[in-house]
DNA sequence: GTCTATAGCCAGATAGAC
DNA sequence: GTCTATCTGGCTATAGAC
């Protein structure tokens, strides 16, 4: 693992992660980054020896920031409810201070098939399945309505994820600037949980 | 192909849509699109100049397939409940057809934010107004609970578009084949309509 | 209009001095 | 480990024959 190694390592990686996330695999430039990170090109192949090798560190990088803490929500002793409030909240406030984060991730799984089955097949996935048992629970007790438990995954994926990935989009519709945007993003964090409980609730 | 682009601009440009929409403006080459037409590289720069000039009208193409359709949805005569049925089974519908669309057009502006706001200034826009002024309308009357409009514009769009977007990423959450998860789009028009108005409906 | 051939440039990767 | 210089290949774009 990386730990006190040479910190050049460390900083060539650093200023990956910022390019890479801004301009995605195909847009990005080793010269880029290795101005970023105020190095010679040379280094970069010294370190990690091709561009695609470095792209996969950091995607791996994005990814496992995510996975762990999401699959933590969705598996934890917490009743239904209590894990929608805690996956809104806690996915936005990551995402807000990672802002590139979600749409890296999608863009390079969308753009690069190949690479996206590979990885799949190699990396910790989420697991979904008892979150979803405890939908059908809850309409089995009663307690909500009938809904498909995999549409209401989707909704609060879609519901967290698209308003920073839309960001451009979704300001311009909105008809707001950028920082009356990130007001509503924050705002989200609690609409987003009451929409969805609201939505279920009998 | 298509048989009826009997002309050789039709053809570029229906293989350009095709490479553009799956790579992305950086990911796309120039050769890719030749082969894909059955012709000659040259061919492209005669008709279009440039790559850039190829994928910006790829670009506004498939803006203009969706910005007019959503603005009529929004500001149609209908009530607030039947823009949101409409919007959401309109919208799924048509992407389901071309289904590279929704994520070319985000990726697009967010890796290329100069682009970006070059076009937004140019643009028609889809117009948000009427439809937030109805929701107003809906929580004075009574008829809706107190949301924030602009926050549930963004939840329409997410739980519409996002499906697509993150299609690999929720398809492995969900644990599903891509033709199960073809089946939850499909029935995401109905669900997403009724998702949307349970969760404001008083 | 359509092709082949190639110019010209730029990116990723390597060699080798220090 | 870090640098400069350079190789090699691939890409956009153009020239020019037909």
């Amino acid at each position: 693992m990386k730990k006190l190694e040479s910190n050049t390592e460390e900083l060539i990686f650093a200023s990956a992660i910022k390019i890479f996330h801004k301009k995605g695999l195909a847009g990005a430039r080793m010269q880029e980054i290795a101005d970023e990170a105020g190095i010679n090109k040379a280094m970069l192949h010294y370190y990690f020896r091709s561009k695609q090798l470095l792209f996969e560190a950091v995607f791996k990088k994005a990814f496992m920031q995510l996975a762990p803490q999401i699959h933590q929500v969705l598996n934890s002793e917490d009743s239904l409810f209590e894990k929608i409030i805690n996956f809104t909240d806690k996915y936005i406030s990551f995402v807000m201070e990672n802002r590139f984060l979600p749409t890296f991730i999608i863009q390079e799984l969308n753009n690069n098939p190949d690479f996206a089955n590979q990885f799949f097949s190699q990396a910790e996935f989420p697991k979904s399945t008892r979150f979803l048992i405890q939908i059908e629970e809850g309409i089995q007790n009663g307690t909500i309505k009938n809904v498909n438990p995999k549409q209401l995954l989707i909704d609060m994926f879609s519901l967290a994820i698209f308003p920073f990935i839309g960001a451009p989009l979704l300001q311009k519709i909105t008809n707001v600037n950028e920082s009356a945007y990130n007001n509503l993003l924050i705002e989200r964090k609690k609409h987003i949980a009451s929409m969805l409980i609201n939505s279920i609730k009998k």
